[in-house]
DNA sequence: ATTCATAATTATGGATTCAAAATTAAGTTT
DNA sequence: AAACTTAATTTTGAATCCATAATTATGAAT
């Protein structure tokens, strides 16, 4: 109730992220044309909220419009996989050499406890990817640059379209847990280069682990 | 007459261009209050696409939506200004880099023309700046990764907001073309470290000059 | 005259309608 | 039966319409 009572969100936000679900677990496929009618009428709104959300989704890139044919779901090749994991690399590895260098103590240990949920997850990789998720947007909230969320949430958007559950294969998640904790240790001594080499190097694993 | 004969553009697309031309030469100020209305009527056109429009800025970050109370340009401040000149510094030098490395003989000297012609413009800062332009986004274009055109474009959409014109700054315009020699050095010697640093040079320079 | 309450006006968010384009189906010719 | 035309249907893009929220104007009371 309170999603309706209380609603200040615009409901074209609500579509759109309603969208982008629908776009990560392939109940809406890469390539495919989307129905707006039927939508629309399924979620029983009238077409307009619908195609406001449908061109933001395609401003971030998560949907393609062609012109007097409608809207598609894009298709993320592995190149765009590879580039999107560059640049969220180079600049979560930055934000990393900023935390190590003007975060306070109490903010690195509001790291630490985080990762120390991570390590003591036993509740499978469903959780684990979301506690890792929240490992690095409290780092990158930390490093104090609204823009670079505003991409970084843009640029996992795009990946979240063609996430191949990498989390999966064996060995990655334990791997993913040694390169956090490299990454907390190089923040709390300050060392920003190392902490930056870090997060690179967790970056290039996670992306070798994705191929 | 071409624009209504072959129209392949969408018209929320040409009106979103020209909302943002309106906000970057300041006849939409930071912070006013976007009539609906009055524009749509100016520009012959429904509430419908105008609206569309502003939503896609809205997600770009050029204006803010406020529920119940319509669309406003949003306000840049010289935070926001530093934190946007930080991931671009970021961003492109870290495409400088990528370029010293694996760009052709050709290609790069492409960017050389590019350079030269903007040391013998002489047709006034307005010019200077379009040239500029055009060496950083052919940059863009060789260090080959579309996600990172795209961010660097709508940050660079940010930037425009609030440009207070640096390059009339007296001494900046040399400095400027000095500084992309010295990136051009580095990037005909296949020196990437060299590249990039001179890159954040010159964006830590940029920055000095707008405040 | 200032504050408060109420009415009139205006603007927003969303639904509906409509014309034109694109697609599909049907019918005709070879 | 295959290819080509033409007609019917569907879908898009955009204009219009409408209910409700927000603002402004008006008037009453202190």
């Amino acid at each position: 109730m309170t999603e309706l009572a209380l609603k200040q969100r615009a409901l074209y936000l609500d579509v759109a992220e309603l969208l982008r679900q629908r776009i990560y677990n392939r109940e809406l496929a890469p390539g495919s044309w989307i129905d707006e009618l039927r939508i629309a009428e399924d979620l029983g709104i009238s077409r307009t909220p619908l195609r406001e959300a449908l061109k933001v989704l395609a401003s971030e890139g998560l949907v393609t419009m062609k012109v007097r044919r409608g809207a598609y779901v894009t298709e993320v090749s592995q190149t765009d996989l590879a580039q999107v994991y560059h640049l969220l690399a180079l600049l979560e590895a930055d934000a990393a050499s900023v935390v190590a260098a003007k975060a306070t103590a109490s903010e690195k240990a509001e790291l630490a406890v985080l990762h120390q949920r991570l390590t003591e997850n036993q509740d499978g990789p469903r959780e684990f990817f979301a506690v890792n998720e929240a490992f690095h947007m409290r780092l990158l909230e930390l490093a104090d640059n609204r823009w670079r969320i505003q991409v970084v949430n843009d640029l996992r958007k795009v990946m979240k379209v063609n996430r191949q559950s990498s989390l999966f294969k064996s060995g990655r998640i334990q791997a993913s847990i040694d390169e956090h904790a490299a990454i907390l240790a190089a923040l709390q001594n300050n060392q920003a280069a190392e902490a930056q080499a870090a997060m690179q190097k967790h970056f290039a694993n996670g992306l070798a682990a994705a191929n």
